[in-house]
RNA sequence: GCAACCGUAGCUCAGAUGGCUAGAGCGCCUGACUGUGGAUCAGGAGGUCCCCGGUUCAAGUCCGGGCGGUUGUACCA
């Protein structure tokens, strides 16, 4: 009979204890960073309509790619969400008893059906808070302050990180200025260069593609934007994307705009407000920007935590106010062995349309996103992290199965004064379990037989330290007859002797 | 979606121009005191060489198609 064979969906994947472990750990802190500003949980599940979803019903039968679709019995189009913020303004709408403003928060997988790449899955953890119901400036001043100390609640030191503010608007003052805010034409032609050349291309372009431009400035360079603005740009791949073809004049605004980079946040905004000219909407953007200035100011967040950045898009979402950007600024060295930045690894704007689908009436509302994965990688790649893989502290060896009762006494009392302890439960030598011990990662085992128990006495094993001492053992006779970091304890004495142990270990 | 590269043991890979009974390191299992982890030593298990078809006396190797993976790019809430 032909066996199952099993596998894994693709960009799905296991997660064993190490990780959890680790991942709960750091879900805890942020968590309590949340609550510190007065955030509540909220759960919903992991399945929504589609149209509750978001845009991802054009006109077309089928949901747009992307997401993770099916129809259910009536024929109606669900999906797994993508991301916590479309459930937090269907809540917002249909609950309209809830406190104003709403202020939750919510951590969980979401699931896009995307190409999955290194460190990228397509079911992930974000961890959101969101202040919904505040129109005013201070409110996204506040999610700046909020994830400047989540940042570093879980270990990431001033200076190896920075949130990044723009504000949409002021990117749409900018088009404004260019004429191309309602940019909406065909570009085609035959392919200029590479592999490819001369193959015909018909691409429609809208005033959306130039933030799309903007927002690669970090992959592609500076040159590379010019390239998407203008001609278009042939990747190292061979393959071409066509350009905007914007003006000469255009272009020269938009790069003008795009180095509008200071060290303080003042000389940003008066920069910009110089830049931007006459746009009433950007004129608007940059008001914004000065008054989370002056409250991060206050606050004393100053920018060795927060700067503004007009180069920050955060793609082509849903923002239409600030946008902010938590990001890891030590250097990583990738497989390549090329050494970038860490990256992006918190995100948000604030969005005050988003609730207006449902409800008609604009419903302001501000937050952000941790994108958990990475963010635990980052903090393992800082060593911020430790890998425990077993939650039990002590494991109590079976050596003479007719004393098992015995065994489960002595867990059974070191449970009852909170000691995660387990007994062996499977067959096997004591070399084997020590073996079994050594692979969870337990670093205290307790061995026992008749002579112990006649006497009164328990072997305790200290396994990390015997570990360690063991790359000092040249040969096998010493390292059976020392019995390195192994000690006779009385019985009544095993409590403290653990508790010493562990202690040493920081596991109290 | 498009493009390039890749697919041999659980993992990392070796197997010039077609000629094997397909190998190595690591890992895994067993043993070296039946009361002790590591190192060492001695054994052992483990492969339809991704799948299907073609060329050939002969295919892991060449050709075609599929599937899967990696990378780049597009999209990205």
């Amino acid at each position: 009979m032909a066996r199952t064979k099993p596998r894994l969906y693709r960009g799905f994947r296991d997660v064993f204890a190490a990780d959890v472990l680790a991942r709960n750990r750091m879900i805890n802190t942020v968590r309590q960073v949340y609550e510190r500003y007065g955030f509540v949980p909220l759960e919903t599940p992991a399945i929504e309509y589609v149209e509750v979803l978001g845009k991802f019903l054009p006109e077309s039968t089928q949901p747009d790619g992307g997401i993770f679709s099916l129809h259910n019995e009536d024929e109606e189009w669900i999906a797994l969400r993508y991301d916590l913020t479309a459930p937090l303004s269907r809540v917002v709408s249909m609950y309209p008893e809830l406190p104003r403003p709403f202020r939750r928060y919510q951590v969980g997988p979401v699931y896009r059906f995307e190409k999955p790449g290194p460190g990228r899955f397509r079911e992930f953890y974000q961890f959101d808070f969101d202040s919904v119901g505040v129109p005013r400036a201070d409110a996204d001043a506040e999610i700046c302050c909020v994830m400047a100390d989540t940042l570093e609640a879980v270990g990431i030191q001033r200076g190896d990180y920075i949130i990044k503010v723009n504000d949409r608007k002021i990117l749409n003052g900018i088009l404004e200025l260019t004429g191309y805010n309602n940019l909406d034409k065909i570009v085609e032609g035959d392919i200029p260069i590479g592999p490819a050349k001369g193959k015909p291309y018909r691409r429609q372009i809208t005033s959306d593609d130039i933030f799309r431009a903007i927002d690669k400035l970090d992959k592609v360079g500076i040159e590379g934007v010019e390239l998407l603005l203008t001609g278009g740009r042939l990747d190292e791949s061979g393959d071409y994307t066509p350009g905007c073809e914007l003006s000469d004049d255009a272009l020269e605004k938009i790069l003008g705009y795009l180095n509008a980079k200071k060290d303080s946040r003042k000389e940003v905004c008066d920069l910009l407000a110089e830049t931007i000219g006459d746009s009433e909407i950007g004129k608007e953007g940059v008001e914004e920007l000065r008054t989370i200035d002056s409250h991060l100011t206050a606050l004393g967040y100053d920018e060795s935590r927060v700067i503004f950045d007009p180069t920050v898009v955060r793609g082509l979402s849903y923002y239409t106010g600030p946008v902010f950007e938590g990001e890891l600024t030590f250097e990583v060295t990738d497989e390549s062995g090329n050494s970038k930045s860490f990256g992006s690894v918190f995100g948000g704007g604030r969005y005050d349309d988003l609730v207006k689908r449902f409800t008609g009436q604009m419903i302001p509302a501000t937050g952000a996103s941790i994108g958990v994965d990475r963010l635990l990688a980052a903090l393992k790649h800082l060593g911020r992290i430790d890998t425990k893989s077993s939650t039990a502290h002590v494991l109590v060896t079976v050596m003479d199965k007719n004393f098992r009762t015995e065994y489960h006494k002595l867990a059974h009392s070191l449970r009852q004064q909170g000691i995660n302890t387990e007994v062996y439960m499977a067959g096997g030598n004591i070399g084997k379990q020590l073996k079994y011990a050594d692979k969870a990662n337990i670093p205290i085992a307790i061995i026992a037989g008749d002579r112990e128990f006649e006497d009164g006495k328990l072997q305790i094993k200290d396994l990390w330290l015997g570990r360690d001492l063991s790359e000092e053992v040249e040969d096998r006779e010493t390292w059976r007859t020392e019995r390195p970091a192994q000690f006779e304890i009385n019985a009544d004495e095993l409590l403290e002797n653990v508790k010493t142990i562990l202690n040493q270990y920081k596991l109290l």
